[in-house]
RNA sequence: GCGGCUGUGGCGAAGUGGUGAACGCACCAGAUUGUGGCUCUGGCAUUCGUGGGUUCGAUUCCCACCAGUCGCCCCA
């Protein structure tokens, strides 16, 4: 062994590309009916865009941002996510001044964190995401949330859960926020040391903690979902009425916080509810950020979005067995006996290949049989064979595979023959 | 960043401090000198992650490192 992949990255061989782009076509057909479209941004951004969109206190910054100067002497990062640099170039492009509002985006492509990898997270990973900017109306985070929801549906997983939660609007968010620091600044010695930082920097983030969650000030730590306004409160209700309508079961669970600064409103998580299905169950998130536009130096514009991550979805297929659709076995093998004939199938092989069929032929001067065995594996609908006898009476014996019939076209006018044989 | 487990041919997998490292799958060849999927026969690791140590001797024992994997933190 010399050199070896990355630690954190994979590669994605050929036969499981089948089911990256089954689900990347059937993500893309979602997004065409939804009306999203696609935006391609940089896979590096200057490393500021995400110390403001992400947030400093939050783990992607802090420790996971794969960052570098380059030769300009410029910081840059490897994004860790999509939203930011969608954000950046909805800001920069000047896309809040596109007739069509609201602007709706969607994204599919490699994202980088430095961590540790394990079942279901990696360094450089997948993501598709959507993103719906400058509408407020409650019925487009039912909308983003359906979208997701239907995507895994439509490639057949039935067990997910679909998790939603309200920060609030500002407002709401502030009088929490300052209910929750009284609420743990007595005894916050009592904690572990990141709720301690947390306490000054976003007490949210308290609630999420996995090492404290058994202490007795969290059971009766203040809830958001009691300090949203009425404003806040009428938006959450309106959000959750839509999901009904849309038959889209959830679960509000008051604690769900989400790792990223820029959120409020709605948030939401999609997990995998199988058995047995690695640590880390989330399959998709996502939330409301109104205030991230404005943030990135654009006008004060609402936002949604999600990102799920492709390898987390084709965990959750495989862990409910979900198998892909194998593909079909090709159109005609040619074979080959004697120089002569091998010569004569490069022409043919280009006449069948720009008729619309799939074809193949040996290239490792087998013997006949085992350029049968070789077409077998293909799962060769046909085998069309040449040799000397062909050659010389202007024939070609094509065999059916599945049948085991043989017959003969004439070799001058095989391509329009086997048309026909082939229907 | 921390912790558990693992590291033998293309893949799966047994094994022992001492001449030649099981077996299965896959692959290749032949039986069948121009025809696949079945069967039979034969072939296929100067070598057991890397480096060091213990030993007369290590793939097997010890240490370090590296890699993989699972988990913690956190997330997609």
């Amino acid at each position: 062994m010399s050199i070896s992949i990355p630690r954190g990255t994979q590669d994605i061989l050929p036969e499981e590309v089948e089911l990256w782009q089954q689900i990347e076509t059937k993500a893309r057909e979602l997004c065409r009916n939804y009306q999203y479209q696609e935006i391609r941004t940089p896979i590096f951004e200057h490393t500021e865009l995400f110390l403001r969109g992400v947030g400093d206190t939050t783990d992607i910054v802090q420790k996971e941002m794969y960052t570098f100067e380059d030769r300009g002497g410029r910081s840059i990062t490897l994004r860790p996510e999509g939203t930011a640099p969608v954000v950046r170039a909805f800001v920069e492009k000047k896309m809040f001044g596109q007739a069509q509002q609201p602007v709706k985006l969607y994204y599919m492509g490699p994202m980088f964190r430095y961590e540790r990898p394990q079942a279901g997270r990696f360094r450089q990973f997948v993501q598709f995401g959507i993103e719906a900017l400058g509408s407020t109306d409650p019925a487009i985070d039912a909308e983003v949330i359906s979208l997701a929801m239907n995507l895994y549906k439509e490639m057949g997983l039935k067990k997910l859960k679909l998790i939603i939660n309200s920060l609030g609007d500002q407002e709401s968010r502030k009088a929490h926020r300052e209910a929750l620091v009284n609420h743990f600044k007595p005894r916050i010695g009592e904690f572990c040391h990141d709720c301690q930082t947390r306490l000054e920097k976003n007490p949210l983030r308290i609630l999420d903690c996995k090492q404290d969650r058994d202490h007795e000030l969290m059971k009766t730590a203040p809830s958001i979902l009691d300090y949203l306004n009425d404003e806040s409160k009428a938006y959450f209700e309106k959000v959750k009425q839509y999901l009904t309508q849309l038959d889209i079961p959830f679960e509000v669970d008051a604690k769900l916080v989400r790792g990223l600064d820029y959120y409020n409103h709605t948030t939401f998580e999609i997990m995998s509810d199988v058995e047995g299905f690695g640590a880390i169950s989330t399959l998709c998130g996502g939330g409301r950020y109104n205030g991230l536009v404005e943030e990135i130096g654009g006008p004060n514009t609402a936002g949604i979005g999600f990102a799920l991550s492709i390898e987390r979805f084709i965990a959750a297929l495989k862990a409910e067995g979900i198998e892909p659709n194998v593909g079909e076995g090709i159109d005609c093998y040619l074979a080959a006996i004697g120089q002569e004939a091998k010569d004569y199938t490069v022409g043919l092989l280009q006449q069948l290949r720009l008729a619309g069929f799939s074809a193949e032929r040996d290239y490792l001067d087998r013997k006949i049989k085992a350029q049968f065995k070789a077409a077998d594996r293909l799962k060769a609908k046909y085998v069309a064979t040449l040799g000397e006898e062909e050659l010389k009476n202007n024939k070609i014996s094509v065999k059916n595979m599945a049948t085991g019939e043989q017959t003969e076209l004439a070799l001058d006018a095989f391509v329009e023959q086997f048309l026909k044989l082939h229907g």
